[in-house]
DNA sequence: CCAACCGGGGTCTGCCATAGTA
DNA sequence: TACTATGGCAGACCCCGGTTGG
């Protein structure tokens, strides 16, 4: 897969020199256009260039909600060469509907300083990892500037190439383009960096595999590449700190949910885990149990502390035990609603959970429903 | 057959700061 | 000096079902 990639990296190199061929005609008009009307006015005293009055024009044609791309990029508007009709087109071309070129010019607007080579150019790339432009149209959608910040589609390829060579798969890749689309964005030397601090993580906690442990943890969490090195070096401190764990421990808490956690914006989870750590240990629990706790499920540490406390007190208010708990934190993954129907529906029937237990809890509706029906039915 | 264990899956931007550049 | 390119930040779960061992 990997060589279809390079083949088709390959193919649009080859390309490049043949794209001016489809230029819109209507962009060069534009920007000629431009430099008669605006030229006169960019005196470098106290008075601010001015916005470009033809550009302006165009955009509210496009639909553009000016106030919205002013509020954003300020400068973009006083450009004298833009390329907003060649922008919209290729985009329409690509299969995106008015409104959506509307609202992706409005929130990003320096879509429109980028030219049509390299607009098709960095598409073709994104196309050797999508399957489809109307999946690239609606990444685009959501956040125009992953793919509109930056013009260096040599970087892009590079990126792409260097993901390859961790031993990412093409459905990787598809899924972190999908989810995480600024990670192609990074600079090369960015996402490198990151690797190699995890990688060096790998070493330090004695993994016989390091590459496999960093690809594990970028397949774990799409967005690990979005996040600063310091971040994840500081939650990397925290856990150590917090935890103490074992090589091994550290090991699997980071090659299981324990990946997504650490993204996590570091204030956020000390505070989490503190005021965890506090409400536990009122409830009886000591502080190694806490740290099992934390090592066990280590969701607790993203989740908000109002929904877990609102969870625990749920179990409480129905006789099940925080110890009970402790024994099978992954019942804490449902939602508190789910959850109160669930006992509802259980003590309704004459559930014992101190009998039982509470793992009936953690099973999926339908593994559920069908234990509800049958203690019914014996009931 | 069933409970328990365990891994997987979906989903994920818009703004600000600043070094570098023309 | 204005503008661009890029780095960085805050925000904050829920659910399903295959497999396995008794």
């Amino acid at each position: 897969m990997a060589a279809r990639l390079v083949a088709q990296i390959m193919q649009i190199y080859l390309c490049r020199t043949k794209v001016p061929n489809c230029f819109p005609s209507a962009q060069l008009k534009i920007s000629y256009l431009r430099l008669c009307t605006s030229s006169h006015s960019s005196s470098p005293g106290t008075i601010p260039k001015p916005e470009n009055t033809v550009l302006l024009n165009n955009l509210t044609v496009l639909g553009v909600d000016i106030m919205m791309a002013r509020k954003r990029q300020p400068g973009v508007l006083r450009k004298v060469d833009t390329n907003e009709e060649g922008v919209a087109e290729f985009l329409r071309n690509k299969g995106a509907n008015r409104e959506t070129v509307a609202s992706i010019i409005s929130r990003y607007p320096r879509a429109i300083t980028r030219s049509f080579c390299q607009l098709e150019e960095r598409w073709q790339i994104w196309r050797s990892i999508f399957n489809a432009d109307s999946e690239i149209i609606s990444v685009i959608e959501r956040s125009p500037e992953s793919y509109f910040r930056s013009s260096d589609n040599g970087n892009l390829e590079k990126n792409i190439t260097f993901l390859c060579s961790l031993g990412l798969t093409s459905k990787d890749l598809h899924r972190i383009l999908t989810t995480a689309p600024r990670t192609f964005s990074n600079s090369l030397e960015l996402n490198k960096q990151m690797v190699k601090l995890l990688r060096d993580l790998g070493v330090r906690l004695g993994d016989k595999n390091p590459d496999a442990f960093v690809k594990r943890i970028i397949t774990k969490n799409a967005y690990i590449l979005l996040r600063s090195t310091k971040r994840i070096k500081t939650n990397v401190d925290f856990f150590t700190e917090a935890l103490k764990p074992s090589n091994s421990e550290f090991i699997k808490l980071l090659q299981g949910h324990g990946a997504e956690v650490l993204d996590l914006s570091s204030d956020y989870m000390k505070r989490n885990f503190k005021n965890i750590s506090e409400r536990l240990q009122l409830l009886g629990c000591s502080i190694e149990e806490v740290k099992k706790f934390f090592l066990d499920y280590p969701p607790a540490f993203y989740a908000s502390f109002e929904k877990l406390s609102n969870k625990i007190d749920c179990l409480l208010e129905s006789d099940i035990n925080i110890k009970q708990l402790l024994k099978k934190p992954r019942i804490l993954e449902f939602s508190a609603k789910n959850l109160k129907n669930r006992i509802e529906e259980l003590e309704r029937v004459g559930y014992d959970f101190k009998k039982h237990g509470v793992t009936i809890l953690d099973s999926s509706r339908r593994r559920f429903e069908a234990k509800l029906e049958k203690l019914n039915e014996e009931g």
